[in-house]
DNA sequence: GTGTAACATGTAATACTATAACAACAGGAA
DNA sequence: TTCCTGTTGTTATAGTATTACATGTTACAC
């Protein structure tokens, strides 16, 4: 209980602290940092929650930066692939439950060449999922694990 | 290693079992699985893959169902509800990462209410998340863990 | 059996999310 | 300088999802 993510804190601090880390990141390993990309990071970073690349896009604007939808994507995905932000999603689909008599919290694993998707019971995952909700103190409604990666067929068949 | 998602199977078999469970299952809750609906979770299994609701709605249309895309969302809609389908997804959102610093793989606690997204720092849920993808034979290449709920705050407010 | 409430379906219109493709430009290396 | 690489801007378009309203159907009370 040391750590609680949503209790109060100093903001301001958590901001520059992230930033400082993102100008220190593209000198050590040479990552262009460009105003549109860092802007697009002090944006997420002012809010503090997720945000939709639209939303993002309407304060580069304000800023002074384009407002076509690719300005905001390529910068948010250049922030992604460095490590300084997170996408929050993947898939938009729906696959038919294989196990319907039983009372379920599955892992998806998705296998990105063929999309089969396949329901792993994984009752280790959702307890430590549990637990680590617990310990922020947070209400648990709704899990979604999805795993994205081969299956054994399509990786056989590809090495 | 007993069960391989996606190993062969005998697919007819696996299909026609969820039908009947959806069968059965209709009587003894009162649910209505109309045409329309039963005929979603035909085509969902029929392909043994996530399909985007548009694929769905095509093969509805098919079939001699409306065109538009209510008709596929609510069929769907319904089917997650009763548990015969699963929505692969949640949130096509962008978050700021908090800890660039640690090389670390998230579990992302998002509040419904107030939007804010923790990262919890949860490695016993991709340690168990590795176990259950290794059980499968199944290769990770990314795993996004989303818990949909309520922050203490909101939690507090609410009650 | 008729009326009514609740739920299902069909359809149109629109909002939201994402990508492809190309032009213009800036900076570094040969 | 010239070429290469990568960034940004912009247009156009594709893909995903919801709102709103009209119509139809079912089940139940009376």
């Amino acid at each position: 209980m040391t750590d609680l993510p949503f209790a109060d804190h100093d903001h301001s601090h958590c901001t520059s602290g992230v930033l400082g880390h993102a100008d220190k990141l593209a000198e050590e390993k040479g990552l262009r940092l460009t105003p549109v990309r860092r802007a697009a990071l002090e944006i997420l970073l002012g809010e503090h929650r997720a945000m939709g690349a639209y939303e993002v896009l309407e304060q580069l604007q304000d800023k002074g930066f384009g407002n076509q939808p690719p300005v905001a994507y390529r910068a948010l995905d250049f922030l992604v692939e460095n490590g300084l932000a997170h996408r929050v999603q993947r898939l938009n689909a729906f696959a038919a439950c294989t196990q319907p008599a039983k009372q379920h919290r599955p892992v998806f694993l998705i296998c990105k060449t063929c999309e089969q998707v396949a329901e792993a019971d994984a009752s280790d995952v959702q307890d430590a999922l549990s637990a680590a909700a617990q310990n922020a103190d947070f209400t648990i409604e709704r899990a979604n694990v999805e795993v994205l990666g081969q299956c054994p067929t399509c990786r056989d068949a590809a090495a």
